[in-house]
DNA sequence: AACAAGTGCAACCGCCTGGGG
DNA sequence: GCCCCAGGCGGTTGCACTTGT
């Protein structure tokens, strides 16, 4: 059943690490450098696991972070950031300098899902019913929620439905344009059914806008019924820097400048040809037409 | 004061992914 | 293409501490 653990126990220390144990690795981490984990316990003289070094720099020891309470501010944004992208703690993390990962979980579990719990689901997403040593699980996630996959997976491919709603004239006001920098990490699923892209998109409970309308696509009349495609990008922070940023009223607007204005405000040029480079305000992505086979895309359907 | 219940968080566990051979 | 390994991730647990009775 299951994995061996990562490393030996035998003769290994477990539980909390002692002030020793923990200037021994940091100062072996300051003169070597963070890496190779599984070696760094028996180079730096510690009886602790590999993983357990690592967790313990990561997650205590690193000189930038940042210990106290959590801000408003930084409240505030943990529960944007968890409705765009669920459980992935890493990547909320990666958007608040100083916290980890494992912290912001913890505050989630403990402080915000207890909030979470005793509000409404009008004002905060009901997925935080949880109840101590009863965390988040997929279950409860699907059940009462619709934008989040609580379980990471990497994903450089985003399928766009046919059904995009970028041929709305009612809205299409020249607005801004919404840049898409590149990118190469993990990104948060989205769903169009959920509030949040809603908000984003057409800002009509009644038209939800698909990502394809998020990301300002501009999909070329001839293949507006096969547009059903893979476009393989690359996201990470960058992407969602400019996504969280983004005014979103006035994204609603954007959308719009794809069908109608200057040419050179489309986001992007979408034609399904083998050969066919896209640009996403600079980013290049090739397009692929390959099936959706991956039932992990089926929360774009 | 003593005990139970609740809370917060560090640490652990197992799984997944990507890279290298 | 397959296998192995290291690193990374989210979920879960253990335990010290706090609060309530």
């Amino acid at each position: 059943m299951g994995r061996s653990p990562c490393c030996a126990k035998e003769g290994l220390n477990r539980g909390a690490w002692t002030a020793m144990e923990d200037r021994i690795l940091t100062e072996y981490i300051q003169t070597h450098g963070e890496g190779k984990w599984r070696n760094l316990p028996k180079k730096a003289g510690l009886k602790r696991c590999g993983k357990s070094c690592r967790l313990r720099w990561l997650n205590y020891l690193r000189p930038d972070i940042k210990r106290g309470n959590i801000t408003r501010d930084e409240e505030e944004l943990i529960i944007r950031l968890h409705k765009l992208l669920g459980n992935r703690w890493s990547l909320i993390a990666g958007r608040l300098p100083g916290r980890t990962d494992n912290e912001i979980k913890n505050y989630w579990n403990t402080t915000i899902g207890k909030k979470v719990q005793n509000q409404p689901s009008s004002t905060l997403n009901s997925e935080a019913n949880n109840t101590r040593h009863k965390p988040l699980n997929h279950q409860t996630q699907q059940n009462n929620t619709k934008v989040v996959r609580t379980k990471a997976s990497r994903c450089t491919k985003v399928f766009i439905p046919q059904h995009s709603q970028i041929d709305d004239e009612s809205c299409n006001p020249p607005g801004q344009q919404f840049s898409v920098p590149s990118v190469n990490h993990d990104y948060g699923q989205v769903n169009n059914d959920d509030p949040a892209m809603t908000m984003m998109g057409t800002g009509t409970d009644h038209q939800p806008a698909d990502l394809s309308t998020f990301l300002n696509l501009d999909i070329d009349d001839e293949n507006s019924n096969s547009c059903e495609f893979m476009v393989d990008f690359k996201m990470d922070e960058s992407f969602l820097s400019e996504f969280l940023n983004v005014d979103f009223s006035q994204l609603y607007s954007s959308t719009s400048t794809a069908n109608g204005g200057d040419s050179s405000a489309h986001a992007i040029s979408t034609t399904c040809g083998d050969d066919d480079h896209h640009k996403l305000h600079g980013l290049d992505f090739q397009p692929s037409t390959a099936p959706i086979v991956d039932s992990e895309l089926d929360w774009l359907i």
